[in-house]
This record gives C-alpha cells, structure tokens and sequence, in this order.
DNA sequence: CTCCTTCATCAAATTATTTTGATTTATTAG
DNA sequence: CTAATAAATCAAAATAATTTGATGAAGGAG
C-alpha cells in the first residue's frame, strides 16, 4: 500500500528486519557468508567442494542469504558468482561482528 | 578433530552468534524488545496488556530472547521485571539498527 | 550434434520452532 | 487461613524450516 497518509519510515518495517537476522541465524549460513567474502567472489561448485555439502543444500541457503540481500550475485554462463553485500552488512551489524565474520574484508 | 594444529579461535562460536540472530529473527520478538526499550523495564502482565498476547507465549519468547543474553531480568516478589541488555544489543548491531530497534534508548 | 558440467528447483521426508491451553509454584492481599 | 494474581513450564498440536535425492534448463567442450 503505502499511501501517502502514512507516516513516513516511521514504521521500520520489522518484518523486514525478521527475515534478515533470520538468514543469519544459522552457524551454517554464516560460515558461509565468512567464506563468500573471503574469497571475494564465488561460485557455487567451489563453494561445494570447501563446505563439502550438497549442492542443493548450498543453493537452498544462497538463496536465503540472497533473498536477505545479504549477497550479490553475478551470473556469467553457466556459473554462478556469489560476493558479500559489505554494504547492507555494515548497514545492519556492529564494526565487531562485521570483523568476526568477515575477517580481512 | 581439533587437533592443536589447528589455529586458536578461527571459529569465533558461529553457534553463539547464530543463536543471537535467531532470537532477533522474529517480528514479533523485535517489537517485544522495542516496547521494552521504551519502557526500560516492565513485568510481564504488563507485556500481555500491551502487546495483546496470551502470557506463556509472551514467557516462551521472552525465554529466547533472555537467553540469547539480549534482555535482562529481575525478580521482585512474583513479578519479573525486564529490561534491554543494551550493551549486548550494542556490540551485536550497528548503529542505525539498534536506533531502530531501540528509538529513544 | 552429443556429452558433460553448473546450478536452480521440486516434492517428500525430516527436524525445529511456535502456539495453545492447562497445570504448577510462588507470592500477595484480604 | 483462603482467594487471587504473577509467571514459568509442560505436552500436544500446528507451522515452519531444512535436508535429501531427483529432475531439468542452459551453457560449454569435444
């Protein structure tokens, strides 16, 4: 909707917050989110050989990271280039847990 | 594993952190944390008054979000007061986001 | 073209979280 | 003392998230 009537960003959309702090809460997700931006730029089937997981499985919690905005992707042929979304990261976490899970970033 | 080869807290407890996420990965729990900010401490009968929930649901999240160390609680008599752990929430979220969560804190 | 790799998606099974209503313990008030 | 209130906990039911293995689409390699 919103309509002109409503205040404006007063409402901080907690929802939107919620679905954030839900795609980091997972030691998983992290892990891979501290991997991602390691490397600077992934893609999938790298990824499935350092995590040893399945490949589903990864692209089931890329998408979720995704989704959160919480990464970015590129696609180039028939690869898929995953980096980490510094940005919204920043945004959203304290400079301490940036350093701890984006080490050297 | 976790032979002494290994590097000393290369893994800085993703487990912990994930917890932390998960017990800010609700809406609902987001808004509970802000009506508690903004009353700086209050009993729960109150909470069931104001947010309009049936009170062992509001104990249930309240248990999360105590044990994820992002609240504080206090016992008088019967009652159980709450209150912000601010210095958790601080180091755990950036600026902006605790201002969000927390206006006027 | 044919075969192989990359990756997303799907449905089913599994597992985890949340909600609900009842019960319980402790404390207070009359 | 007895009543009533505060809040935690419990078990069952309802929802939601995750895992798994299979399939399919699309591009690259020979």
């Amino acid at each position: 909707m919103a309509s002109s009537t409503e205040p404006i960003s007063t409402s901080p959309d907690l929802d939107l917050y919620a679905q954030k702090f839900k795609a980091l809460a997972d030691p998983k997700r992290l892990e891979l989110l501290n991997l991602i931006c390691r490397r600077g730029s992934v893609c999938v089937c790298d990824l499935v050989d350092e995590m040893a997981i399945p490949q589903s499985k990864l692209s089931y919690h890329l998408k979720i990271l995704l989704n959160a905005e919480l990464l970015h992707k590129e696609n180039r042929g028939t690869w898929s280039y995953y980096s980490l979304n510094s940005k919204e990261m920043d945004r959203l976490l304290s400079n301490e847990i940036c350093r701890v899970l984006s080490p050297s970033c």
